[in-house]
DNA sequence: AACGTCACG
DNA sequence: ACGTACGTGACGTTG
């Protein structure tokens, strides 16, 4: 084999990728895009070149020979970023790990080690290398080495050879030497001679090969030139010899010990763990020679032999499951075949209904537990074979979710690949992804066993670890008792969803579009012609060109059009009106009635939202298809919709609402004596937090000391800034200073929350609810103003929005039990952040209002009571 | 797929 | 001086 050796630049590689990627950090708030740029450069380069050789050069700090030479030498060079120098000993760890051979040597640059290893290495027969970000390595071109060089960015890299040395610059590459000396180098700090720059350099290197021979024969030279070279020949001279890479450093180098060997594997995925390279973690598993590849054996179970899984489940008394669905109606049985594991290497698996309704006993069995990956989905998926099943006690999605709830990513093979150091086949890489994706249901048996028994093993393989950090976060609570319960809760409101008025809503349609077709001709005519009035662009357009408007604002692409600029050249021309009517008609016709028109079930007649339980970084639940937390309220014509959500026939819908919940939760977080008494007077918070701020009687407070206060409030709970409360009340951001430091003076324990959540995120990298959900915020450690700015919001806003999402969830779980135990047919359907909603049987309203009251308001023990609004209607509009 | 816009807590 | 309120999801347009 041809022994091939590649030898990369350290410190200039290093470099580039640092100014060439964004501030990357890793969730402690380690800096890591120099290493992400390099690891990634590296994974390229062997790819590409598959060396059987390698090292990486690195500079040291100690002054070289060069500076005894010339004491200017790199003088006035910036000196190196903090962010970029805590990223050096991390790399160098890495590049350990790889096993990649790392050479340093005092008194000499990383050229110099290049030089004089790339020259051992041609003696040898070697084919070489070299990879920097620094053009002065071309002057080591040959025909047996290549020098790669970065070019924009990073990834892309500019091949420098022998020849193309000589096309590129008429030079060879060891003209290239005396070029620099003639021409200096800024960066370096070698002067060069003054005058002469790269086109004169190369005239003249072409006439006389080189510097010493060009200042021999001078008298050739004419005008200006022969001034400026006969006035700096020592100056000349010496800028050759510091341009000039040594090559025969005085070490021995023993080459063989640059050979690849194999990488530890398990050190790597583990640094890139902690540096959060979850992406490359995936890589380097598939660069493995042999991925494992064991014969997998999941074990079919037909109805004749499934008692004995059965025994074993029963003995074991837990289960890993997985169902596989085929695409259809919630409502409908889809199960085309479930997986059960037991242990590693031990996963059965069954395609027939008998024997699911067979495993019924022990779905349902409180005493065996079930772990899994996304267990709503089997809670779902079971209940049309009307199988309930219970005690779902450990899902890896969630417990991942408590674990760092700011990733993006909880699938099965990223989980692997960060628990287990694992290469597994993504869904994505098994059904494809975009309009061409297959379902499960179109693949052949064999290929699905495959993957299930995987992702079981997978389930299986992380528990145990994923355990202990639940553990070490002090996180039981939260994940034993609220986040595995509350699965069941969200798949039953899945499960049940909410009843609409069909009718009602075609009727909306209907009444809609005339409005709409109404404003169109109307806009139209104002405007003198048709366009598309949804499009901003073309409204902009009308509005700013055509009619002259006075421009509000501006976006990234074009014209702001959007409720408050409307709002602002509201007095200027009567089309404004009618847009901003229309824009509300639009929204609702599109988003929420034929949104939902499209959406209803047709079998149930009901609305059956999905609910997320690991989108939010701060630990309340979202909601799609449709959108159920969304649902307009704040404007008549809106809050008509809310008519169409009604009860079954017999059935009012109950509807509960914690009463300030978020500035509840922050008097007790901050344990401030005011705001824990203005709650317990039971004067109306705002009211009460106006008299404070403007210092004035309770009952002098008019109505717009009442809205400012309002503001100031919304402020507080989101992290306050003077500019954003400026924006809010439109006033100047010295007045909302004002009102701030007036605040704060009148609640000083909340000043002290507000510094000491700030100070903890900064030194921890996280903040906590009251619950131990934790939340990192590396944003905070950032240099750039606006990124720690909005670090310290997060950390002021995420403990109050995440413990009063923690108290909610705990409502939802006691309410939910409560109405089971007391064999309520009532059913919890909807939660909107701090509202929750049963659809309750006429008889068993005042139970159901009973329960929802003490479960609610004594879901946890506060400082501050919590208390809620209840009210009962026969659409969710009448229950307000 | 990104953007602008707008609905909610 | 730097430019922002916190957390979401859906729709239509545009590139």
């Amino acid at each position: 084999m041809n022994k091939k050796l590649v030898i990369i630049d350290g410190n200039s590689l290093m470099n580039r990728a640092f100014y060439a990627l964004p501030d990357l950090m890793n969730k402690e708030g380690l800096h890591t895009n120099a290493i992400y740029g390099f690891t990634t450069m590296l994974f390229k380069i062997i790819d590409e070149y598959n060396p059987t050789h390698m090292s990486v050069a690195f500079d040291l700090k100690a002054p070289t020979f060069r500076h005894k030479q010339y004491e200017n030498y790199k003088a006035g060079r910036k000196k190196m970023p903090d962010e970029l120098r805590v990223q050096v000993e991390p790399l160098k760890e890495l590049l350990d790990a790889f096993k990649i051979n790392r050479l340093e040597m005092e008194g000499f640059e990383a050229d110099d080690i290049i030089g004089t290893v790339s020259k051992i290495a041609e003696e040898d027969n070697f084919e070489v290398i070299i990879v920097t970000g620094d053009k002065d390595a071309i002057q080591l071109a040959s025909n047996k080495t290549k020098i790669l060089i970065t070019k924009k960015g990073i990834t892309e890299l500019e091949i420098y050879d022998y020849d193309e040395v000589l096309k590129r610059y008429e030079l060879t590459p060891d003209q290239f030497i005396d070029l620099k000396g003639l021409m200096g180098d800024k960066s370096d700090n070698i002067p060069g001679v003054p005058g002469i720059g790269e086109k004169t350099g190369i005239k003249l290197l072409k006439e006389f090969e080189t510097i010493e021979n060009l200042v021999q024969n001078t008298d050739k030279l004419k005008g200006s030139v022969k001034k400026k070279i006969e006035e700096n020949i020592d100056t000349a001279l010496m800028s050759k010899r510091l341009a000039t890479i040594v090559r025969d450093m005085p070490v021995d180098i023993d080459i063989d010990e640059l050979k690849l060997e194999n990488y530890d594997e398990q050190k790597i995925i583990k640094l890139f763990n902690t540096f959060g390279f979850n992406s490359l973690i995936k890589r380097i598993s598939m660069n493995k020679e042999v991925v494992e590849e064991k014969d997998i054996k999941s074990v079919l179970i037909n109805n004749d032999n499934i008692d004995f899984v059965i025994d074993e489940i029963k003995k074991k008394k837990y289960m890993y499951l997985k169902t596989v669905t085929k695409k259809g109606n919630i409502l409908d049985k889809n199960i085309i075949y479930m997986f059960i594991g037991l242990e590693q290497d031990k996963v059965y698996y069954i395609n027939e209904e008998i024997c699911i309704l067979k495993l019924k006993d022990v779905l349902e069995s409180e005493e065996i537990e079930k772990y899994g990956y996304k267990l709503k989905e089997e809670y779902i998926a079971l209940r049309s074979y009307d199988i309930d099943i219970k005690n779902m006690k450990f899902d890896i999605v969630i417990g991942e979710y408590l674990i760092d709830a700011t990733s993006s990513n909880y699938l099965h093979d990223n989980l692997a690949a960060k628990y287990m150091g694992k290469n597994i086949n993504s869904e994505e890489e098994l059904l494809g992804k975009g309009k061409k994706a297959k379902k499960f249901e179109e693949l052949e048996e064999d290929v699905l066993v495959k993957y299930f028994n995987n992702l079981i093993e997978v389930v299986i393989g992380i528990k145990n670890e994923m355990e202990k950090t639940i553990d070490e976060y002090e996180m039981q609570e939260l994940f034993y008792d609220i986040e595995m319960p509350l699965i069941e809760v969200l798949g039953y409101m899945e499960y049940e969803g909410f009843k609409v008025d069909i009718e009602k809503l075609e009727q909306l349609k209907e009444e809609y579009s005339t409005i709409i077709k109404n404003l169109e001709d109307n806009i139209y005519e104002m405007a003198g012609e048709e366009f598309n009035i949804n499009s901003p662009k073309q409204l902009g357009v009308i509005l700013f060109e055509k009619l002259e408007l006075p421009i509000i604002k501006k976006t990234k692409t074009g014209y702001s059009t959007n409720a408050e600029v409307l709002e602002k050249l509201r007095p200027e021309h009567e089309i404004i009106d009618k847009i901003s009517e229309y824009r509300q008609i639009v929204k609702l016709q599109s988003t929420y009635v034929d949104g939902l028109l499209n959406i209803i079930n047709n079998k149930s007649k009901r609305i059956h939202s999905s609910f997320n339980q690991t989108i939010t970084t701060t630990g309340r639940i979202s909601s799609t298809e449709p959108n159920l937390q969304n649902i307009p309220v704040r404007l008549e014509m809106g809050r008509n919709l809310r008519k169409v959500f009604i009860p079954s026939e017999g059935y009012s819908l109950v509807d509960a609402d914690y009463s300030q919940i978020e500035l509840r939760v922050l008097a007790h977080i901050s344990d401030d004596e005011n705001l824990i008494k203005a709650f317990e007077s039971g004067e109306d918070i705002h009211t009460s937090t106006a008299s404070k701020v403007f210092d004035v009687d309770i009952k002098d407070v008019d109505s717009e000391m009442r809205s400012a206060a309002k503001a100031v409030n919304f402020g507080i709970v989101y992290g306050i800034s003077d500019f954003g409360l400026s924006k809010n009340l439109n006033i100047p951001a010295k007045k909302a200073k004002e009102y701030i430091d007036n605040y704060f003076d009148k609640y000083p324990n909340i000043k002290k929350y507000m510094d000491d959540i700030v100070e903890k995120a900064k030194s921890d990298g996280y903040v906590s609810t009251v619950l131990n959900r934790r939340r990192y915020i590396p944003e905070i450690n950032s240099k750039n103003f606006i990124v720690k700015n909005l670090g310290k919001r997060l950390a002021m806003n995420t403990p109050i929005q995440g413990s009063a999402a923690d108290v909610i969830k705990i409502a939802m779980v006691n309410v939910y039990k409560k109405l089971k135990e007391e064999n309520l047919k009532s059913k919890l359907i909807l939660q909107v952040h701090d509202e929750l909603i049963i659809e309750a049987l006429e008889d068993e309203i005042d139970e159901v209002e009973k329960i929802l009251k003490n479960e609610m308001e004594n879901a946890v023990n506060m400082k501050v009571r919590l208390s809620i609004d209840l009210n009962t209607g026969k659409s969710w509009y009448e229950t307000k």
